[in-house]
DNA sequence: CATGAAGTTTACGTTAACGTAAAGTTTTAC
DNA sequence: GTAAAACTTTACGTTAACGTAAACTTCATG
């Protein structure tokens, strides 16, 4: 077992590539903007919902990498569909207990509801792409009808 | 051509099972919502924003089967992705143009803009789902490797 | 030393479709 | 005849995740 700082969950999120570049240890809010193609006014956001608590030089934040692979984690668990509470509660459990069992567990509740309203969804979407066919044909042929009459 | 006051998209909108009970000609909002199990609240709403617009015997709001026709394509609407804009839209359309050729045309533009973006969220949800279940994968792992270390 | 880039806080604005009082009038029922 | 049910208007509240503007400080550079 080679965790350092960073949770098991963390660092299964890190991705080969990145060891390469392994080179700074902090960084401005502007330069992880420009990493993560986001505004500094989203990651400012983060922090005031309780999601990063970056240090200060000052007035100025100092994100180190912890703070950099949590923005990450943020940014994935968005595109997996998680609000912000939701990573949030998964950060805060953490936070509370290390070994982080219990933050797995919720992790794999969470992911199943997720599952289950995805899929929900995707059958949603099915049934209205075929009402949507069907009322096109509809006003095809009334299209159709209309033009003959007045040509 | 037995189109009388009804928009020939509206006629197709009416289901057989209704014609049974063609009784009442005139309806209160407690009626409509009952029927639609919808809120008198969002039945207002709709006419605040331009979607329908009943007579009225003093305050009172008196529901024609016309407005009773229109609210359910309101709903069809929705349940079809359109915004409530893009409905009043083919409304006033419809307003102006009678034949509503015009209209038609619009309609399909419309349902090709929807059946697009439906099939982009298709192919999401699809991706998401896989990913995941990924992450589930690599959190069941990680959970039996701990609860192996502390049993 | 000025100036422009990057940082900061505070706080109101946005979107969609209603929910939820509050406070009044009208209708219906017994 | 009165009390409950149904109707009305007005208007602020809700949700999520920021956008945007104002007004300020700090820093580096030519």
């Amino acid at each position: 077992m080679q965790n350092t700082n960073v949770s098991a969950v963390e660092a299964e999120f890190e991705t080969s590539p990145e060891r390469v570049r392994r080179t700074q240890d902090s960084f401005s809010i502007g330069d992880l903007s420009k990493e993560f193609d986001i505004t500094t006014r989203s990651i400012r956001f983060y922090e005031d919902q309780g999601l990063m608590m970056p240090e200060r030089r000052g007035q100025t934040r100092i994100y180190t990498q912890k703070d950099r692979v949590r923005l990450k984690l943020i940014l994935r668990g968005k595109r997996l569909g998680f609000t912000l509470a939701e990573t949030k509660t998964l950060f805060d459990m953490y936070e509370r207990d290390g070994s982080s069992v219990n933050q797995l567990q919720t992790m794999l509740r969470l992911i199943d509801d997720k599952k289950l309203a995805l899929r929900q969804q995707l059958e949603d979407i099915k049934v209205v792409l075929h009402e949507l066919t069907a009322v096109e044909s509809g006003c095809r042929a009334e299209l159709t009808e209309k033009t003959k009459e007045n040509p």
